[in-house]
DNA sequence: GATAAGTGAGTAAATGTTCACTTACAATGA
DNA sequence: TCATTGTAAGTGAACATTTACTCACTTATC
């Protein structure tokens, strides 16, 4: 209960602008019980982010290992961060849209969903199966593409379909994207 | 003084962790000073915000108006985004990295960098010189790809070229998402 | 009965804002 | 030309509020 309510107002308002007091009276806890699981709100802070960033990390290496080609591992990967947003929007926006400054302190010892991402792009492109270009560079588009339609959902309201409807149109234009 | 220091902070650090403490130090003034110019914190910040926002969407109108088809007035904003980042990094990442709630309170009177995207976009749709699409997901596909690579490069450092040396293959990609 | 989990008032530090006072300077009048 | 006056800008100590965290004490569990 703590974790999830800590996820959500982490995601919705920010780390900074998000109190133990807040935490607290969602979860419906007393302050001081925080700190029996976590050792400060940094802390906590940052064994969710890790937690959910490795899990989506784990996700996207399962659904890309069974595909045969490049161009169907990208399609799996992109269909799954779909799934997982549907089933857990609140650590989505906490992970891509909180400044936190987590993202550097990761190492390359976990799952890392970016770093799965660029492997199989990047073998794509040694294969042949995708034309040559900056793995990071396209890395960074096709995450851009899914990310921002998000983003724009939640800030402006102008996007009203699910990600899941969605899905196959990002699917797509990433293709294009990769010319593949 | 005031203003490049508080965007800067605020790009950096965020609207929350950026104190009145902070802006005043770094801008060699006295914190009383700062209410002279402005009425509170959070009038700075969404002062400073309108100012850029607009500015940019300016910017995208008055490079896009001298183009006689759709795809080079796509190409010209995407170009001139790049070098309105090279210009004042900080803004771009005050506007669209930093969660203040401001993108919610703007309303379409003002000129907005989105807006004037979109409307190309959807010009070049009715036009038939771009594929059908939904115009807000076309627009946040295109944005999202410029974004993401400059977030990239700021927090992993993993893309090392400046975005002026992207900007092609940038265009590049933008133009095949569009199919134009 | 021992260990872990829960509680919430209390604490010290941080932070946005105020205000009485000072400085800078342009306009006015003799 | 100099003195006077009015206004805007600058200053930083003081203030009230917020906030992360602690701790002595209680409750639950095995």
């Amino acid at each position: 209960m703590i974790d999830e309510t800590a996820v959500r107002l982490f995601g919705e308002k920010g780390y900074k602008e998000t109190t133990i007091r807040d935490i607290s009276v969602a979860a419906g806890i007393a302050e001081g019980t925080l700190y029996r699981h976590y050792e400060s709100k940094e802390a906590l802070a940052w064994q969710l982010f890790l937690r959910h960033y490795t899990a989506l990390g784990e996700r996207f290496e399962r659904v890309q290992r069974p595909q045969s080609n490049t161009r169907s591992k990208i399609a799996a990967i992109i269909r799954d961060f779909c799934e997982f947003y549907e089933e857990n929007p609140k650590a989505v926006e906490y992970l891509f849209f909180t400044r936190h400054g987590f993202m550097q302190q990761l190492t390359a010892r976990k799952p890392n969903p970016y770093l799965v991402f660029r492997r199989v792009i990047r073998n794509g492109i040694n294969r042949g199966e995708i034309a040559p270009m900056d793995s990071d560079v396209a890395t960074s588009m096709i995450m851009g593409i899914i990310l921002q339609i998000i983003d724009t959902r939640l800030l402006s309201g102008r996007i009203k379909q699910n990600l899941s409807e969605l899905r196959e149109p990002i699917v797509a234009a990433c293709m294009r994207v990769l010319s593949v």
